[in-house]
DNA sequence: AGATGCTCTGGAAGCGTTTCCATGGCTCAT
DNA sequence: ATGAGCCATGGAAACGCTTCCAGAGCATCT
């Protein structure tokens, strides 16, 4: 068995309060009394017995991340964002996975979590009111990332602005006619993503005094095959586009596959700028604006240890802002 | 304030003796009164507290993964196959990342996560004898994923099996002379990956009656530009292979590189097989070894639970098939 | 000198469970 | 009928800690 309080206690010729004093840092004791302690706990070995500690302090000194554990190497680096910042602080960090939406439902209908951590980091997740309210009234602060949720402190990142960033990048190698290929406007799960981008688009089209070509839009599937099929479309146009911003890097590949198809160059032909950085985007070529993964781990976590260290628990909202990383899918064209 | 068990038990008019009862499945409860209970739980929305049911069973129910963060996949789709299964346990899941060899050391002098898991699943970390005896004499059970540890049960793959298959595919292929380019057979972390692929690889040639040459081992680095290097080495040879088996993807794709820079093709010119089935492998259309990851995760989670239900904590040693992805790299040769 | 207030300390209560032990009612064999 | 044995049940102890409360020692002020 291991060494409990009393065990430090009796050995320093102390009572048990003192010992307890000690470990958290009373400024009430006697800086030799505080020595003799000490020493003994580090003789014994001792360690404080968390079950025992949480149990009357109520805390558990844990926070949980719910994250939907899709292929993507986005969740890791999030992860891994989180890990650096709570890996400093006095918690530990448990993880739940959450693949399907019934699995999604049933935990934040169930809150296996609850009594098991102190805070929660949400990914990617978009929540329902209901869902909120029912954290909310278990006390249990929650922050979100890569969702935006009303009442609660979200960082997210901005897709206008990248998108922004995108086309105001094709604009400056010359192009005026660009077309933008994305997901749909208004999915099912309500990310908010295609709509974002194309905001973005929009806004630098106008920034620039160009004109906003409807038939220049197509708004259809998150699917590499539809990014195939809307570039084709985009070509057949009697005015085709010269450049094309796509809303991810997976539309894009499928629109340089198009291309290729129709014996056209991303980058020499037609310029084509992606959204995201995947890895294999770099293998490309591709034009893309990359996403601060890592940073919104962290941001998040921080946010969190604030709000449950200083009580601190105003739902902000947190935009981190994203680059564009050029490669040659948007060379200068020679004839613009 | 949350109900208390208390509460439970005056509402139900029963001893909270009898709640346990009910709460912990014992047989010794009348029918009817166990559906009273459960109904006043129900009612009451009653969860038990969790650290008060710690200190009193001296279980955490949960238990930690601790493994390095490398930007590989790799470990992600451990992680993946464990969260599967503990999921479907009683237990949560505990997150320590290891990313520095201090902090490896650290982690394991302090052991931070005593107390707070009831075991442990440890990541591609190779361990020294004293800190196995450490975490012995704490009781705390552990398995070894990805790495082969005495005294401790270890989930591996099977190296030299992988590579067996995959120089025997090279074999099938027509091929009599093939290079073997590898990293370090003896590396300061005691890794061996290597060295047991290099025995895969002689296992191989040996049993289809085939000369070991010397001259078409290339032991060098797990860096790519080795990969490349030593495929140069290879080519200049005066009788040079007409198949490469790199150790890693990573290597071969420096082979491949060096190939081209010489006019050749992997595929039409020299076959190439690699291991690991890293994502840019099937981008590059890369013969290679497919390591279960998942599969390893899962299995290495199976294991700690039932040595934390059972009891069972023999030092099993647990290796896993893998499996050759047949690509165009590989394909058959017109004059072999 | 006595009252007052501060610092350091120890005892004990209490956190919410599980589990040991005792009790009372029953059944069953004698 | 009566004692033995079993089953369902409740009370109380125990788990190891934090914290309230009270007390002892001492300096300071009136």
């Amino acid at each position: 068995m291991a060494y409990t309080i009393k065990d430090v206690a009796k050995r320093a010729g102390v009572g048990i309060a003192t010992v307890s004093r000690v470990l958290n840092e009373s400024p009430n004791v006697l800086p030799e009394t505080r020595a003799r302690v000490l020493a003994v706990i580090d003789e014994l070995g001792y360690r404080p017995n968390h079950a025992a500690r949480q149990l009357v302090t109520a805390k558990t000194n844990a926070i949980a991340i719910i994250l939907p554990f899709l292929t993507r190497p986005f969740f890791i680096e999030v992860l891994r964002g989180i890990e650096a910042v709570v890996a400093n602080s006095e918690y530990q960090l448990i993880i739940f996975n959450v693949d399907s939406p019934e699995q999604r439902t049933r935990y934040f209908n169930t809150l296996p979590f609850l009594g098991r951590t102190d805070g929660l980091l949400i990914v990617s997740l978009p929540l329902a009111q209901p869902e909120i309210k029912r954290l909310q009234a278990a006390n249990l602060p929650a922050v979100m990332i890569d969702t935006q949720v009303a009442n609660l402190p979200s960082v997210v990142v901005d897709n206008v602005g990248g998108a922004f960033k995108a086309v105001e990048h094709l604009i400056s190698q010359g192009h005026q006619r660009i077309g933008f290929v994305s997901g749909q406007l208004e999915p099912d799960l309500g990310f908010t993503v295609n709509r974002d981008r194309r905001r973005g688009y929009e806004a630098a089209l106008t920034a620039h005094h160009l004109p906003l070509q409807p038939e220049y839009l197509r708004p259809g599937f998150d699917r590499r095959d539809w990014g195939h099929q809307a570039a084709l479309e985009l070509l057949a146009l009697p005015e085709s586009p010269s450049a094309i911003f796509a809303a991810n890097d997976d539309l894009a590949f499928g629109v340089i596959d198009a291309l290729r198809e129709r014996g056209l160059k991303a980058g020499e032909d037609i310029a084509v700028v992606g959204y995201d950085d995947l890895e294999m985007a770099q293998l490309v070529g591709l034009t893309t604006i990359h996403q601060p993964m890592e940073q919104m781990g962290r941001k998040g976590a921080e946010v969190l240890l604030a709000a449950l260290n200083e009580g601190t628990r105003r739902p902000t909202l947190y935009t981190l802002p994203v680059n564009l990383i050029e490669r040659a899918s948007s060379s200068k064209l020679s004839q613009a």
